[in-house]
RNA sequence: GGUGGGGUGGCCGAGAGGCGAGGCAGCGGCCUGCAAAGCCGUAUACGCGGGUUCGAAUCCCGUCCCCACCUCCA
């Protein structure tokens, strides 16, 4: 079997050969820190780290590098607004912030997202502003080469020359001259529109925290340039695979291997995008303010079907949310759940096995999530069949492979973040209801044994409201706590 | 104008020439004191019009519609 990924440059399904045997790496764009995550940006990493934890499940040592960009025109512009006299604190937007403020609580804003949700942290998770030298060197090596110059207008800015580089539209298949004219291209010393800058010159009136000595003068770098730095630093002229939301590709990343490949660098083996998430078939965006934050579906439901929710379709699919998404992805869920905790109750051994093969093809075959997940479902169901049979053997082999299928697709891990749970108090608690649950599920089974549906009816009904969920079966009572009905009235826009 | 991606049963969402993925919801049944959970069964689905083929949701031609990117975006 071979694993193949789509390569959004050869607009095809390739064979992974990775650039070093046994040894895979990736980069994938993290977030500019501006504002609070929303679901998008979280599907973007859990996408990522399913293909990181199946690169790992196929035995494969990897190394991966997500930046965080902590410097740009936004955060500046965000970080300004809230020095003026009129700023009115909108969302999670703070007054008198400074830039690296706000982008440090933000880049943790994010991280919690991340850790909620059981996204592996990456190998390493380089900042922009900790890689001035490097840029440096890139831009260095880019005059040299005659693929970029300083402007003629005595800004101070640096700028890629578009036009000495006739790969420039490689990516994304576009030719310069076809493009749409950009309406609000600046010009400044610009010798084309649509060359873009490495470096920007510091203006009087930007705070000096935020400008940077340079041969060029003081400045900071252009948006781009710090992903091409960095994922040369830390994974070498050439690496196996650079990833990022579809909105990505055009400039960010054809802007990166434009930049990259014309300083001599191989860069990218191949090139992955995850599809959007519309809200209702809108794309999700701050500008339109149909955005659903991680924080607010996280409020209606838990973490594992957050997870399940953002990371059941296709990667390169469009996911779009409705209000009952969160409902059907919390009922398959209950399900997967509700077979693992029976079946550890019945087995004495609870190992990870491996993934049925079926699985390992489906995502072996560009992460066919959904393919694999109905593998997960059909073994489900099987595994409650020989529960019903009583068939340890059968239930066995069924729990460790569901385990090591939601190992690999990171429901496990959702969830289980630093402070999550299990914190010896909530442990306390959790010893302290079910001693008290016993007793009533004791007193029940007497009123059951008496025949005495009312008496034992009514204690169902009592647990019930107190949101614990009752289930009779051959060896007596079990109970759970109910998932929380989940209402998604007034989420988002 | 340029470059891509789509339109699949009530909903979500795979598949890509030939036994109707899977989940959710619904209906019928089994089990249960009743439930719940589980299991079994249950659908004239593939935007529209032509064509190729023994056979097309899948290929070809035409056509309609939607979305993304080309400006900041995961």
């Amino acid at each position: 079997m071979t694993l193949r990924f789509y390569d959004s440059a050869a607009q095809e399904v390739r064979d992974f050969v990775p650039l070093v045997p046994g040894q895979a790496t990736v980069y994938y764009c993290g977030a500019t820190v501006q504002g609070s995550p929303h679901v998008g940006h979280v599907r973007s990493a859990i996408v990522f780290d399913q293909l990181t934890r199946w690169l790992q499940y196929r035995g494969f040592e990897t190394t991966v590098v997500r930046n965080v960009t902590d410097i740009d025109d936004k955060i500046l512009a965000k970080s300004e607004a809230s020095f003026a006299p009129d700023f009115v604190p909108e969302g999670t937007y703070r007054p008198r912030e400074q830039w690296f403020a706000l982008a440090y609580r933000y880049e943790q804003e994010f991280e919690d997202a991340y850790e909620t949700l059981g996204v592996q942290r990456p190998t390493y998770e380089p900042r922009a502003t900790g890689h001035m030298t490097e840029m440096h060197e890139l831009i260095a090596r880019l005059i040299e080469r005659g693929h970029a110059y300083p402007a003629q207008d005595g800004s101070g800015d640096v700028y890629f020359d578009v036009r000495s580089w006739p790969e420039y539209g490689a990516l994304t298949h576009q030719s310069i001259d076809d493009m749409q004219a950009a309406t609000d291209a600046d010009p400044r010393g610009k010798r084309d529109p649509r060359d873009f800058a490495l470096w920007k010159g510091y203006k009087t009136g930007e705070p000096e925290t935020a400008s940077w000595p340079s041969p060029w003068g003081r400045g900071r770098p252009g948006w781009h340039l710090e992903c091409s730095a960095m994922a040369t630093k830390y994974l070498g002229p050439r690496f196996d695979i650079h990833g990022g939301g579809l909105d990505l590709r055009f400039p960010h990343h054809e802007n990166e291997l434009a930049q990259s490949t014309a300083a001599g660098d191989g860069f990218a083996n191949f090139w992955m995008h995850n599809g959007m998430v519309t809200y209702e078939g809108e794309k999700m965006s701050k500008s339109i303010g149909n955005v659903i934050s991680p924080a607010e579906m996280l409020a209606v439901a838990s973490p594992r079907v957050v997870r399940y929710y953002l990371g059941q379709a296709h990667y390169r699919s469009v996911l779009d949310y409705r209000p009952t998404s969160l409902q059907e992805a919390a009922a398959a869920v209950e399900r997967i759940d509700g077979f693992i905790a029976k079946a550890g109750a019945k087995t004495e051994t609870v190992a990870t096995g491996r993934v049925p093969a079926a699985f390992g093809l489906a995502m072996d075959d560009d992460l066919n999530v959904p393919q694999a997940l109905a593998v997960l479902h059909e073994t489900v169901r099987r595994g409650n069949t020989a529960l019903a049979e009583g068939d340890v053997d059968v239930v066995t082999e069924a729990l460790g492979e569901v385990l090591a299928m939601t190992e690999v697709l990171g429901l496990d891990a959702a969830g289980r973040g630093a402070g999550a749970a299990d914190d010896g108090e909530q442990r306390l608690a959790f010893d302290a209801l079910a001693a008290l649950v016993a007793d009533q599920l004791e007193a029940r089974a007497a009123a059951r044994a008496a025949k005495d549906w009312s008496t034992a009816d009514s204690i169902r009904a009592r647990l019930s409201t107190a949101g614990i969920a009752v289930e009779d079966s051959a060896d007596g009572a079990t109970w759970s706590l109910a998932q929380p009905q989940i209402t998604t009235t007034g989420m988002g826009a």
